[in-house]
DNA sequence: ATGGCCATCATGGATGGA
């Protein structure tokens, strides 16, 4: 089965790319972020035609974040990590057999800015949220738009970037606060030496950053260990990011072996 | 040396993104 996520930068702005990539990429369970829009603006016929479930929190101009599976939803909850929170960035399911928790972390702008300082208490609260709703036991998968390179060498840069948003060591130590208490990032684990272009999931609007090889390695699926073990596959689907209006990031799916159309 | 694009809301240009 496939998992995927994919932080849309609009889901209007993509109404002209989403159904046939849909149609093409066939997700079991798709994870989506950056919707833009408020529930109501939500394009729901999208994935009924397609019989998928869905269940989203939306929010208007920014966040926003949807669970669409082939498979009934179950649990749902949303406003996550921080309760009563008005920005919509964490929505958790249960949905064929797995935990599946879909993410928009904050951005942060700059290392010292207040939105830097917003993203560490998010970070926290989410690490909190994680040990106290979740359990490494159960097959879990804690995906999104982690807005956390996980080192210097999944940035284009690393030199550049060293230190920078996205790259800090304090954003770092929530990351890998999840790694210790059980998750595991299926992409490094799958693929330890695959750095550069082809590891990407995000590159720069500005500058011709996708042509120019200009990403960053930041959607990601962290995964409890029953998941790692079913995992076939991470895909880039780059060729999504190549589209005429793109977003500017590309759609990540996880394959999993076993209980769904399309496992092996 | 700096910013270089895109989406939103709104209808100009600020804000946010990463």
């Amino acid at each position: 089965m496939r998992i995927v996520t994919f932080n849309v930068n609009s889901i209007r702005a993509r109404m002209h790319l989403l159904p046939a990539w849909l149609d093409r990429a066939r997700p079991d369970v798709l994870c989506l972020q950056e919707l833009k829009c408020e529930a109501a603006d939500f394009p729901m016929e999208l994935f009924a035609q397609r019989g998928y479930h869905v269940a989203l929190q939306g929010q208007k101009t920014y966040n926003g974040v949807a669970v669409a599976s082939l498979t009934p939803l179950d649990d749902v909850r949303t406003g996550l990590p921080l309760a009563g929170d008005a920005e919509a960035r964490g929505i958790a399911v249960r949905t064929a057999g797995l935990h599946i928790v879909n993410l928009y972390v904050v951005n942060g702008k700059a290392v010292g800015d207040p939105k830097y300082d917003h993203k560490l208490r998010w970070l926290d609260a989410l690490v909190d949220w994680v040990a106290r709703s979740c359990t490494p036991e159960e097959a879990l998968v804690v995906c999104g738009d982690f807005n956390i390179a996980p080192t210097d060498d999944d940035t284009w840069d690393p030199a550049a970037w060293h230190g920078e948003v996205l790259c800090s060591e304090a954003e770092r130590a929530p990351f890998r606060r999840l790694l210790d208490w059980g998750l595991h990032d299926a992409f490094r684990a799958l693929y330890p030496t695959a750095f550069g272009r082809y590891a990407h999931t995000w590159w720069d609007y500005r500058g011709a950053g996708f042509p120019r090889g200009h990403g960053l390695r930041i959607d990601h699926h962290l995964v409890s260990a029953s998941v790692l073990a079913r995992a076939a596959a991470v895909e880039i689907d780059r060729d999504m990011r190549k589209s005429d209006k793109a977003s500017d990031h590309a759609p990540v799916t996880l394959v999993l072996r076993g209980e769904g159309a399309a496992g092996g």
